[in-house]
DNA sequence: ATGGTAGTCTAACTA
């Protein structure tokens, strides 16, 4: 079982590239971010005739989430219970016996700001969801745009993305440690060690032709999960096309 | 070139 992530920036936009990397990668579930598109504009019918049924959880202009597999979804949730957000953010289903969770965790802009502190509020929420998410569902799937490299090998440089800076500041790293410790392990790592492996390349100074990205998405899976992981990892042909998203897919597969 | 680009939407916000 392939499953994937990829924050698309658009999926109005990005359709062409989604649908084009739907048939070369072949993954069974994807979990998208920041479609930005209302659920009566989701173009679920066009990724049904591809074989890829949609839950989509959306609004205009910013955020949206939505999960697309191959297989129906089942037990379908939208935003995090019993906390207050009007911003379109978590979308979480159950496919082929596996939970899934699709978060595009808070930017938070930087650090100190009102949105700085949303941001680790609403970690700290979804912290406490999971909790409960993972005694009700132990096969678990935690995945999306983090917002947060988890370390320095996961920046292109150290010094400038530091203890102080938004994605890499103490509090946001150690917001995510707090996550990681109900059990979930960062896909990628069980399997690689290396750095200077990105997912996101800001679209100024150039910073893709400079591999000036950072990898804040990840693939965390449950305890349950672990040993199941038997590849991962991060497809950077997307970023290369046409009008590109900032971010690129990561995967991971599954065996049985 | 006084920060660069992209998306949404046409001014300014978010990333």
């Amino acid at each position: 079982m392939k499953i994937a992530s990829w924050n698309v920036n658009s999926l109005n936009v990005r359709l062409p590239h989604l649908q084009e990397w739907l048939r070369a990668a072949a993954p069974d579930v994807v979990a998208l971010q920041e479609t930005k598109l209302e659920d009566s504009k989701f173009p679920d019918t066009v990724l049904a005739e591809q074989g890829y049924r949609s839950v989509f959880c959306g609004q205009k202009t910013y955020n949206g989430v939505a999960i697309l597999s191959r297989e129906a979804a089942t037990e379908v949730i939208c935003d995090i219970p019993g906390f207050e957000d009007h911003q379109k953010r978590v979308i979480a289903a159950t496919v082929g016996g596996v939970r899934i969770i699709n978060l595009y965790v808070v930017n938070g802009q930087a650090v100190g700001t009102e949105k700085y502190d949303y941001k680790l509020r609403w970690i700290d929420a979804v912290h406490g969801w999971l909790a409960d998410e993972l005694r009700a569902h132990p096969q678990l799937v935690v995945l999306g745009d983090f917002n947060i490299a988890p370390d320095d090998r996961d920046v292109h440089d150290p010094l400038i993305w530091n203890d102080d800076s938004i994605l890499t500041s103490t509090a946001e790293r150690a917001a995510l440690r707090r996550l990681q410790s109900l059990g979930l392990h960062d896909s990628y790592r069980l399997l690689h060690t290396d750095g200077g492996q990105f997912s996101w390349w800001d679209y100024r100074a150039a910073g893709f032709r400079r591999n000036l990205g950072l990898r804040i998405d990840l693939v965390l899976v449950s305890e349950a999960l672990r040993g199941r992981v038997v590849a991962a990892g991060i497809d950077r042909e997307p970023r290369l096309w046409d009008r590109p998203s900032d971010h690129t897919p990561v995967w991971i597969e599954l065996g049985a």
